[in-house]
DNA sequence: AAAACTCCTCTTTTT
DNA sequence: GAGGAGTTTT
């Protein structure tokens, strides 16, 4: 305990009744949680299984897991330590019965429910490009634990329509008669049973003496809703959470949570983390300066020990190439002065496509980097078509997973019969792998096709008995018997072998539930390379260097936040959660011009700009003559920035009068200060200032 | 079942 | 401006 400040003493100590920790970025959250429960089962001996904690994302359970582990000599292997999601998945697999499922449910990701959702409007002959819609309704619905019985029942409420509510009945029933569970279900689910059957609930609010929630600002009201069920009878409840980096409202998170705890829980504690362990105060005071400009916040205000450091840059350019080739500049620079290795890089930007032009400008001046985030391992294409079939494997009614794989590889089962067993499925509300395989044996199907359907079941029901096995065995099997192996080229070979290997030594339904419910699989690859991500991506993370780019009305606040008050808030917290991922230099970029969908654009800085403190910053703008915040500057002429063609460039040939010839590896800063790398052949690397070196070019 | 074509969309995305 | 998905064609 005696590595703790004084304020996270507290958080530790208070261990009966509500308590509230108002963390602020890089303040020691992660340490307070993972001591809290050490300190719970070392000093006041309650029992490893006894606390509930959660957290959001996978990394995040992974890491508290560990470092927990490190301090407490117990087993912690069957603590309920882990995401919302993945605790609720073990609470349902052992009562799920109750509601009338069984306990062998699959999980489906976002992606099986789009598809499951365009089946379903398809049938129903509705336009089958609103899915998108549909399935983000849907998502709040469940989020705000309003089932299909309720929502129709609530007349005109939760913006009632007739449609929807259709397409969601169905889309409920679909998935329970495939057995299967989406990730709002399993939340949405639990509650359902804590609701139903008291008797449940009350045998987990016994065992369950602590509840410790991480993220607080991140649950939507379902979530929120479990939390409080499982806390409400010892009501020892420990919320750490920091209302300033809430960013996913639009997942269906609220703020108000966090905002209201005091209210929900009389006699609530509350601590506030102000003591910054990351950042320097000159970023501290510029982000505090953003933020604090936000209605409706918990005050708040950072301070380190590490004293004013470097001033935070701030540029802008004349459109996003130049930006882009202006922070590889940097980088490269910062890089050769030993200021930073590639890996202590972060570059942000609020949309995945500004990610071009800065990969463009990086690979152009040979940086190495990274692009964190986009389709993970498990969203390949190959990896869930796998994932598919053993789903269908162990689960013979989920339907979802047996109509992406019937036809895949190619086995002639087309559409024409596929809708026929549909129909035939329907008719006889059984699902449709039961009606595959009686329809294998009679009925008006033409015998080839007969024959295939006779192959397919009796492939699956062949393999149906390694499920008992090795997770791996399950898989290698399935690459083999389903001639899927033939259809792959080297680098689906590679993933699919990659995913056997994960299998190893597993179970195969431990296994499934962990593939369902891990869906990003980035994990900070090694290697000295520069990171690239959205905002959204970077939290949790810190670097050294924080490049955040784009800061220009339009795109920091994306332009449809405009004109919406609480968006823009929650654009400032994007903003703020940015500004705080960096340890020693932020550097912040916009650029006049910017090419968006197509059309290119006359940009402004953003309003989130004019907060800061100028006395902490350096401003540069490197578009002449215009001045972004005086009034109507925007149509000055714009003087070209003559390009000098420096006169040394990496590959030249020098000669030096002492060392002799040699190559120049890399140049960097302008003018009287370019300073150079040079390979000499006799001594090796020297880096050199032209201004004393009398070089020569030859 | 592949190839060619058209149409549509285009913010962020822990599980 | 480009990728994805659906549809039509071969």
């Amino acid at each position: 305990m005696h590595d703790l400040n004084p304020q996270q003493k507290e958080a530790l100590q208070h261990i009966n009744g509500p308590l509230l920790v108002l963390a602020g970025a890089g303040s020691g959250k992660t340490k307070v949680i993972t001591h809290k429960f050490a300190y719970l089962v070392k000093t006041h001996k309650t029992p490893a299984d006894a606390i509930f904690a959660v957290t959001f994302t996978n990394k995040a359970a992974g890491e508290m897991r560990e470092r927990i582990g490190h301090l407490l000599p117990n087993d912690i292997r069957s603590a309920w330590i882990g995401t919302l999601h993945s605790q609720c998945g073990r609470i349902l697999r052992k009562e799920i019965k109750n509601l009338g499922y069984g306990p062998d449910f699959s999980i489906y990701d976002e992606d099986d429910r789009c598809n499951l959702i365009r089946h379903i409007l398809k049938d129903f002959k509705i336009y089958e490009a609103l899915y998108k819609g549909v399935s983000s309704r849907i998502n709040i619905l469940k989020a705000s634990l309003i089932d299909p019985d309720t929502f129709l029942a609530s007349g005109d409420g939760f913006g009632f329509d007739e449609k929807l509510a259709k397409v969601y009945i169905r889309y409920q029933d679909e998935l329970q008669r495939s057995n299967a569970l989406d990730f709002d279900d399993l939340i949405m689910l639990t509650v359902k049973l804590f609701r139903e059957f008291p008797k449940v609930l009350r045998k987990y609010q016994d065992s369950l003496a602590h509840v410790l929630v991480d993220e607080f600002q991140d649950l939507n009201a379902s979530q929120y809703h479990l939390v409080k069920l499982l806390a409400k009878q010892h009501k020892n409840i420990c919320a750490v959470g920091d209302d300033d980096q809430s960013i996913y409202r639009f997942r269906g998170a609220d703020v108000q949570h966090i905002l209201n705890f005091e209210k929900d829980f009389p006699g609530a504690k509350v601590v506030r983390l102000e003591r910054n362990y990351r950042s320097t105060q000159n970023i501290l005071d510029v982000s505090h300066a953003v933020i604090s400009a936000n209605p409706n916040r918990k005050a708040k205000k950072l301070w380190t020990d590490r004293g004013r450091g470097e001033k935070v840059h701030y540029c802008w350019l004349n459109n996003e190439e130049e930006e882009a080739k202006h922070i590889a500049k940097v980088i490269k620079e910062l890089y050769l002065k030993g200021a930073a290795a590639y890996k202590d890089v972060g570059v942000l930007y609020r949309v995945n496509l500004q990610s071009r032009a800065l990969e463009d400008a990086l690979r152009d001046a040979g940086l190495p980097y990274r692009v964190v985030g986009g389709i993970s391992f498990y969203q390949r294409k190959e990896i869930k078509d796998i994932i598919a079939y053993a789903r269908l494997v162990t689960n013979h009614g989920d339907n979802v997973s047996l109509r992406r794989v019937i036809n895949t590889p190619p086995r002639g089962i087309g559409a024409a019969t596929l809708s026929k067993i549909e129909g035939e499925a329907k008719k006889k509300s059984a699902c449709l792998f039961d009606i595959l395989k009686v329809a294998a044996k009679n009925s008006g199907i033409v015998s080839s096709t007969k024959d295939k359907l006779g192959s397919f079941s009796s492939l699956i029901e062949e393999l149906a008995p390694r499920a008992g096995q090795d997770a791996a065995e399950l898989l290698k099997a399935i690459v083999e018997r389903t001639g899927y192996r033939e259809t792959l080229d080297d680098d689906r070979k590679q993933n699919i072998a990659e995913l056997i290997v994960s299998a190893e030594g597993r179970d195969i339904r431990e296994f499934l539930d962990k593939v369902s419910l891990q869906t990003s699989h980035e994990e900070a690859a090694p290697g000295d390379h520069i990171s690239l991500m959205t905002l959204h991506n970077a939290k949790g993370l810190e670097f050294p260097v924080v490049f955040l780019t784009g800061i220009e009305e339009g795109v920091l606040p994306y332009f449809k936040a405009i004109g919406k008050e609480d968006e823009i808030a929650e654009e400032r917290r994007l903003f703020y959660v940015g500004m705080t991922r960096a340890r020693d230099m932020l550097l912040l970029s916009g650029s006049r011009k910017r090419r968006l969908y197509s059309r290119i654009q006359e940009q402004e800085p953003s309003r989130f700009l004019k907060a800061l403190p100028r006395e902490y910053c350096l401003w540069i703008e490197k578009v002449a003559e215009y001045h972004p915040f005086k009034a109507g500057g925007r149509d000055n002429k714009k003087a070209e920035i003559v390009k000098v063609k420096p006169l040394f460039a990496s590959g030249c040939r020098v000669k030096h009068p002492v060392w002799g010839v040699g190559v120049i590896r890399d140049c960097y800063g302008d003018g009287e200060d370019q300073k150079v790398m040079v390979n000499f052949p006799t001594i090796g690397l020297k880096r050199l200032s032209l201004k004393l070196a009398n070089l020569t070019k030859i």
